[in-house]
RNA sequence: GUCCCCAUCGUCUAGUCGGCCUAGGACACAGCCCUUUCAAGGCUGCGACACGGGUUCGAAUCCCGUUGGGGACGCCA
């Protein structure tokens, strides 16, 4: 048996979107499971739109997502040679020819066909022209077969066949002599020996054209796996005016990857009722073949959830150095002084689904903040609150041991003696430290805040209180 | 328009070869409980087999049609 071999192959036209980052994974976990090779191949033929800061994009993602991939990354460009050498084949052998229409005169046809509701396709008026036409550079078209049918047996969508009169003789060389997509993907899932193809649904038209080329080629074409596309929620395909759909702004976003792989697995997938799957997991449960057929809309709603999920219970080292990352967004550094983030990161993550909202929340105990929330200090930071905050300040200051347990009993004790609830203590005391209404439990963000600055912080807030008119 | 594909709660889905489905789980939403903030957590509720024909003792599960949705029709990939 011969070993698994899958390829991702994006253009680098833009960043990675989540559509993308799905078929990867697919053909990841795909290969992972198989015991065999996941490669990545840029698709950068069109030298228009390829750039290298989509390149980079997207290999910053892969990194970033954890697929990393046994060969590559390929650069089709750096293959015209042997696309040129296969096209020369083709002709060759007659399985191709030269065709001089210019494109008004290819618009006219399309227009002409549109208008007698007929499919536009390419009509082989140049087929067995055998004279050049003088001052025109000629594309090169893929002879197609004009009869018969080609029968997909799809790992997802079972079999499909298409009717050979339905395409048409395809571009494969432009007349820049450059190849096209179909040439070029057909010459490299064939060089570099692919088993498994799995992409996008949107290729299905593309597969019947692209085995024919194969065939012509004398080759035997690899098990196509098409996985359906992912909708934005009014239905249409997901595109930016959905929201985010590029990998590193999910990053950006405050997202972990194992969170959004996670997710992306159970779009299309599922095993029985299971949610979480950690990349083992996956790896071992995963088939292509499970896969559904229907497309499947993006819900960012879910993803959130997903993402808290893997804050909360994920080992909070990893999630500290998540959130290190995050921190140093803020320019906030916390080798410089302050908790340690793995303490941030026990006392927040119930609160916070996101990793930039835990170090927003949490810049409190790195650097001052600018001001109060307005609502949290007209609430709390009232007269009322002179006499505990004074207090509390007083006993603080005495404490020996900065420990949440003492800590805590000087709040509880400090509402006692002054026969206030603990709410009316507690709460001025966390909007004086954090400057809002939200944090961890009082003790925690004291323990955390550490003496000197708690001290600092109470000042300020009485001095507020006695400055207010 | 032509070709290809798809169709279970608002969303993601479970539903082994038709019976155990008065259709299960998760997200979201609503309510209650817990509670020193916000959360987290617990419980309850809301909510779907697109429609119409068949086949069968019996269909969400099989067949046909209708409707709806998506994709492809480039010297883009």
């Amino acid at each position: 048996m011969t070993t698994v071999r899958t390829r991702f192959a994006p253009s680098p036209t833009g960043y990675l979107h989540i559509g993308g980052a799905r078929t990867a994974l697919f053909n990841w976990l795909y290969a992972r499971r198989h015991g065999g090779q996941f490669i990545l191949r840029i698709e950068d033929t069109d030298r228009e739109r390829s750039t290298r800061e989509s390149v980079n994009a997207i290999l910053e993602s892969m990194a970033w997502l954890g697929l990393d991939y046994d060969e590559g990354p390929y650069f089709q460009s750096d293959r015209f040679p042997r696309y040129r050498q296969v096209i020369q084949q083709l002709l060759d052998a007659g399985k191709a020819y030269y065709c001089y229409c210019s494109k008004e005169e290819l618009d006219a046809l399309r227009q002409e066909q549109m208008a007698r509701k007929q499919k536009p396709r390419y009509d082989g008026r140049c087929r067995n022209r055998t004279e050049p036409k003088p001052g025109v550079e000629p594309v090169v078209r893929f002879r197609n077969p004009e009869s018969g049918a080609v029968v997909i047996d799809d790992l997802v969508r079972g079999r499909v066949v298409f009717q050979n009169e339905e395409l048409d003789d395809l571009i494969i060389a432009r007349s820049d002599g450059t190849p096209t997509y179909n040439l070029t993907v057909v010459v490299d899932d064939l060089d570099m020996q692919l088993t498994h193809v799995i992409r996008g649904d949107d290729h299905l038209n593309n597969t019947p054209r692209q085995i024919n080329i194969m065939r012509a080629l004398g080759a035997e074409p690899p098990q196509f796996a098409h996985v359906p596309m992912i909708l934005g929620e009014d239905g249409s395909r997901l595109s930016k005016r959905h929201g985010a759909v590029s990998v590193l702004e999910y990053r950006d976003q405050g997202y972990l990857p194992e969170a959004l792989l996670n997710y992306l697995v159970r779009l299309g997938w599922a095993y029985g009722d299971k949610e979480i799957f950690s990349m083992d997991e996956m790896i071992e449960l995963f088939d292509i073949k499970d896969v559904n057929k229907s497309a499947s809309t993006f819900n960012p709603d879910k993803l959130l959830w997903l993402n808290h999920h893997y804050i909360m219970h994920d080992d909070p080292l990893h999630i500290a150095h998540h959130l290190r990352w995050h921190l140093g967004r803020l320019d906030i550094d916390p080798a410089e002084g302050g908790p340690d983030p793995l303490l941030v990161v026990l006392a927040q993550r119930e609160r916070c689904k996101t990793l930039v909202e835990m170090a927003q929340s949490s810049a409190f105990f790195y650097r001052d903040f600018e001001e109060y929330d307005l609502k949290a200090a007209k609430k709390n930071l009232k007269p009322e609150a002179l006499a505990p905050l004074k207090k509390l300040y007083e006993q603080f200051k005495a404490i020996e041991e900065w420990e949440p347990e003492p800590l805590h009993q000087i709040v509880i004790d400090t509402a006692g003696t002054l026969g206030l609830k603990l709410g009316k203590v507690a709460q001025p005391l966390r909007v004086a430290l954090s400057g809002t209404s939200v944090s961890p439990p009082i003790d925690v963000t004291l323990h955390l805040l550490g003496r000197e600055k708690t001290l600092e912080r109470i000042q300020r807030a009485i001095q507020f209180i006695e400055g207010r008119d």
